[in-house]
DNA sequence: CTAAAAGTGGACTAATCAGTCCAGTCATAG
DNA sequence: CTATGACTGGACTGATTAGTCCACTTTTAG
């Protein structure tokens, strides 16, 4: 009742407040995980007050829907800069080598920020529906991604762009969660090879 | 210092009422969460009291790692009772058909309660070595049957075992994950399918 | 200028949580 | 039988939590 809806207006302070509010909680939450992040610590990170949050959400489930979509956008924007200027397996092979990269630069922990947000929120309806949104434009990408290398090497063979995509993603999401547990990248790189593979094999 | 520690006594009366604290800790951590399970709950789910989960108990995080031991046991013997009669690849995928039919039987809720755990408690030293520890089971368990598998083709042919069993693993925790948020069991029977694919141009 | 609305600060509440404590019951070894 | 220790029931505490409330300041529209 207190909170935001479509449509109201929202001056320049106040954007940047809500956007100081939503940075803060998603990095708190990226770290400890939705249950584990008080509202509390939520204003300390911001520096804002209980009365400026309950102002811009209805409760801590609206500000978890903010977190889902502004973790998204980082996610999605990672991906997609290295993404779009596929046009080769090479370049796939690139896209595998800069995400162990990354997973090697935090030491495996964490794990996918999006990933760790699914079994955590899955059995609420909206969370998992914006997360489902999220996986389903991660697959877009790369669908794109894969029709940019088959045209550029003119053999347009048959076959379901969107089933690698899935295959790729579902690697990718697995070979993180078992780097997380053994603190190694090695799971996560024997999972996008064997995801690559499938790729080349499909594609050319 | 209130706990039980190694070789201290327990009478089977004792044994019992750990073991029903255990269960019902473990069946509220694999549908809520361990963040969402409070200790109170636990108790009621057990029929317990505090002094008693205390008595076999230092504290939660305790409790924690006995929950992670049970439900190791529990998916272990679940893969453990397919796994061990695998003695080709049509059995192989057998067993995929059974992991598939398992998650659709819940409507692809929870995901694997090993790898719910993860993304959980991760951050955490004890219970991630716990939960690696488990992984490094499962995947001795593949390794086996994949081993059954070449023995009776008789092609004994020279590939790391340990490497295919960890890109099934990860296909599989992958494919879980991203069947959760969607709720069907199509990235799942994907990552899985793509997996024994491999496994199948590696072994015969 | 001025009034209405947007934005803010922080005290407060009620519920819930992990963990403590102690008085007691039960089982069993000697 | 009896004493020791395993086992149990539940009241209690202090900390933390999400969420409420109201007085106040700042901005904006006319």
């Amino acid at each position: 009742m207190a909170s935001i809806e479509i449509g109201q207006p929202l001056t320049a302070r106040g954007k940047a407040t809500r956007a100081r509010i939503v940075e803060a909680a998603t990095e708190l939450v990226r770290a400890h995980g939705v249950a584990n992040t008080s509202l509390d610590a939520v204003l300390a990170a911001s520096d804002t007050s209980k009365s400026q949050l309950y102002h811009y959400f209805a409760d801590k489930d609206d500000l978890v829907l903010a977190v889902i979509q502004r973790q998204t956008e980082c996610v999605l924007a990672t991906h997609e800069s290295h993404l779009r200027k596929l046009h080769s397996l090479a370049g796939l092979r690139r896209w595998r080598d800069a995400v162990v990269e990354l997973s090697r630069q935090t030491d495996c922990a964490g794990g996918c920020p999006l990933g760790s947000l699914v079994s955590e929120l899955a059995e609420s309806p909206r969370p998992r529906e914006l997360l489902a949104e999220s996986f389903a434009r991660w697959e877009a990408l790369l669908v794109a991604g894969f029709r940019a290398i088959q045209v550029r090497s003119g053999t347009s063979r048959d076959c379901d762009l969107t089933e690698l995509a899935t295959v790729v993603l579902a690697a990718l999401q697995g070979g993180l969660l078992l780097a997380q547990t053994t603190r190694s990248t090695r799971a996560l790189e024997l999972a996008l090879d064997m995801a690559i593979d499938r790729v080349e094999a499909q594609l050319a």
